[in-house]
DNA sequence: AATTCCATCAACCGCGATCGT
DNA sequence: GACGATCGCGGTTGATGGAAT
């Protein structure tokens, strides 16, 4: 007797998402608050898996995510933290505020790996790969280390020092044609930089009842409102203008 | 200009962990 | 404790775009 499928497979789309699809889980993560995966793509009107749609959630539309390639302290810390946590990518992401595993895990294996190759480290135990590179390995990791900004306990990755316009990709998002149409282009919605504001108490929101069930989204308060601005926050987006 | 190669990253898959009954 | 449902993680794949030939 096999697994269950954790959906049925029949109907069930796959490969890229759409931007309708994009706004519509949106909307129902708004609404309802980012639980109950496996209900989501049926009461989100969506032809998706559950499973999809919470790592499109947590891997590319949660409004806390920082954009474009990690900074070097960014970069340092993950080697750090990758020498005492091994693969744990989950982990890893949990010390980098706004990036995923998936993210981490993706420029591990494409950047990082390499880098440290090239260097003569093992990216797997993080020693010399050969005992005649390891002076010079060692030198590397020394100067690896100039770039750290401190332990992953105290200190966040510092967004200031990116030295290269490849690392100081923040912008990005202002460039990226699928996110640009869902939250910026639309000049009906103002683009500000205020932090998001949610009514307190059991208000309504757009026709939609304010609760516990919100509480969550206060976590994403760090991330502009202009980084998420739909429809549904243009009150408050005016709200914010008039003040 | 056409084709091939390569790098990147979003998305999928399978499995283990966790939770509720 | 057993079982099923669900979630989250890590490995892998495949589509895409840019560079090289």
């Amino acid at each position: 007797m096999g697994r269950q499928p954790c959906c049925d497979k029949l109907g069930v789309k796959k490969g890229p998402w759409t931007v309708e699809e994009d706004k519509k889980l949106i909307g129902f993560i708004l609404s309802n608050g980012p639980c109950c995966w496996r209900a989501v793509p049926k009461l989100a009107g969506l032809r998706r898996c559950g499973k999809s749609c919470r790592l499109r959630w947590t891997n590319y539309l949660r409004p806390d995510l920082k954009r474009g390639l990690l900074t070097e302290a960014e970069e340092q810390l993950v080697i750090d933290l990758h020498a005492t946590l091994g693969n744990r990518w989950s982990k890893i992401a949990a010390r980098l505020p706004g990036r995923t595993d998936n993210e981490i895990k993706n420029h591990w294996n494409t950047h990082i790996k390499k880098k440290l190759l090239k260097m003569g480290i093992d990216p797997v135990t993080h020693e010399p790969l050969h005992k005649e590179t390891e002076a010079s390995a060692t030198d590397n990791l020394a100067d690896l280390g100039k770039h750290h900004v401190g332990s992953p306990e105290t200190n966040g990755p510092d967004e200031n020092s990116c030295s290269s316009n490849e690392n100081c990709d923040n912008n990005m998002v202002e460039n990226d044609p699928l996110i640009s149409t869902l939250l910026g282009d639309d000049p009906d919605i103002p683009q500000l930089d205020v932090l998001w504001e949610f009514p307190s108490g059991e208000e309504t929101f757009n026709n939609v009842l304010w609760d516990d069930n919100f509480s969550s989204l206060l976590d994403f308060q760090d991330y502009g409102i202009r980084d998420f601005s739909f429809s549904c926050f243009s009150n408050f987006e005016m709200n914010s203008a008039n003040a």
